[in-house]
DNA sequence: GTCTATACTTCGATAGAC
DNA sequence: GTCTATCGAAGTATAGAC
């Protein structure tokens, strides 16, 4: 049996996927508590029920969506000791994090922050810091390994590779061609051998 | 001597300045008429002298900014028969466009086409489609003349070049430690021979 | 070409009944 | 927990004088 407590974290859960989808799609500016509040079922009153104000729900969708590839991507590396293996594991947490839930990263990705403000902004940008450092951590690791070359500072791997992974969101369709773990074999292998036909 | 609809045009190529850093910096939805109005040194009236909407100026600056990528690489490409050298052309010319004006290719980049419809969309999405499929053509030219690879697609190729380039914009300082031509050096080195210090 | 004034909308958020 | 009603603040765009 659930609590009504639960039972209106239930609800805000669900809120936050609807909320995510609306803002991926329309943008936050661009969706109003109304949209919202329909995409709830509910009228426009009830949305600060559950919510302080949009500004709230922005701040839930994006820390949990950093949260949540941080967090896969550290329960993946655990006891994995092979440099390239982990390499790999880390890519493919990501990569599956991200595309398993666009909206939510799409909106956490989105140049969204603008919108909030203060303690709030302040751990969203602390989130993502810590997905950064994690992923410049590995790089460091995998030089002092011998896997990568040392003659490029690990935060530029950090972010090119940041570039490569975060933006396919923007176009990764999983009804396409390409399926997820072959977008993940290209991306580990352009960015571990390139795309040099002799190398 | 300047004539009265040169000088208008002056007054609106400085307008898709100012306007494409206040895009850039608070985001089309956040920036009102009023602020591009007074970046203008004019009042909220006068900005309808100079464009029929604030989505007209949003049309100009994207549509700008996204030709001048295509002039850019397609005029630094003619002549070059080396193939490697096109790479490399076609990579720094891309990426000194768009460092070169980081608030234009901001707006032009950012789901801002959200608020663009109908005649004015469609052209946007051809100006950046015929921008990809002019990386697209040098990625398959490439794997014609052997330098690339065959086992991955042109496509594919290009995707994620295009990830690895454009989202730069939004790390890169002009005053920092990494130059641009060494930025430019990286992208090349890590999409052509990859990462590892063995290859 | 630029100004002031303002019409017209829309939206975030609150109040209070049920 | 949900509703209706509404306040008050912006913001886009227009009108018309100068």
């Amino acid at each position: 049996m659930v609590t009504k407590s639960e039972r209106g974290e239930l609800t805000r859960a669900r809120a936050r996927v609807v909320g995510a989808k609306l803002f991926a799609e329309k943008g936050y500016r661009e969706t109003t508590t109304r949209d919202l509040a329909a995409a709830m079922n509910v009228t426009n009153g009830t949305f600060y029920y559950y919510f302080d104000s949009k500004e709230d729900l922005l701040y839930q969708i994006s820390l949990e969506a950093l949260s949540d590839v941080t967090a896969a991507v550290t329960s993946a590396l655990d006891g994995e000791v092979d440099a390239e293996a982990r390499i790999k594991t880390m890519i493919a947490a990501h990569m599956r994090t991200i595309l398993g839930s666009p909206n939510s990263h799409k909106t956490a990705l989105e140049v969204n922050w603008r919108s909030l403000a203060g303690e709030t902004l302040e751990q969203v940008i602390a989130a993502r810091r810590a997905n950064e450092e994690l992923i410049q951590d590995e790089m460091a690791r995998a030089q002092a390994s011998g896997l990568l070359r040392l003659n490029t500072e690990a935060k530029v791997f950090t972010l090119l590779l940041l570039n490569t992974m975060n933006w396919t969101i923007f176009w990764y369709r999983p009804d396409g061609e390409l399926a997820i773990d072959d977008l993940i074999e290209e991306i580990l292998r352009v960015f571990l051998d390139g795309s040099r036909a002799s190398s």
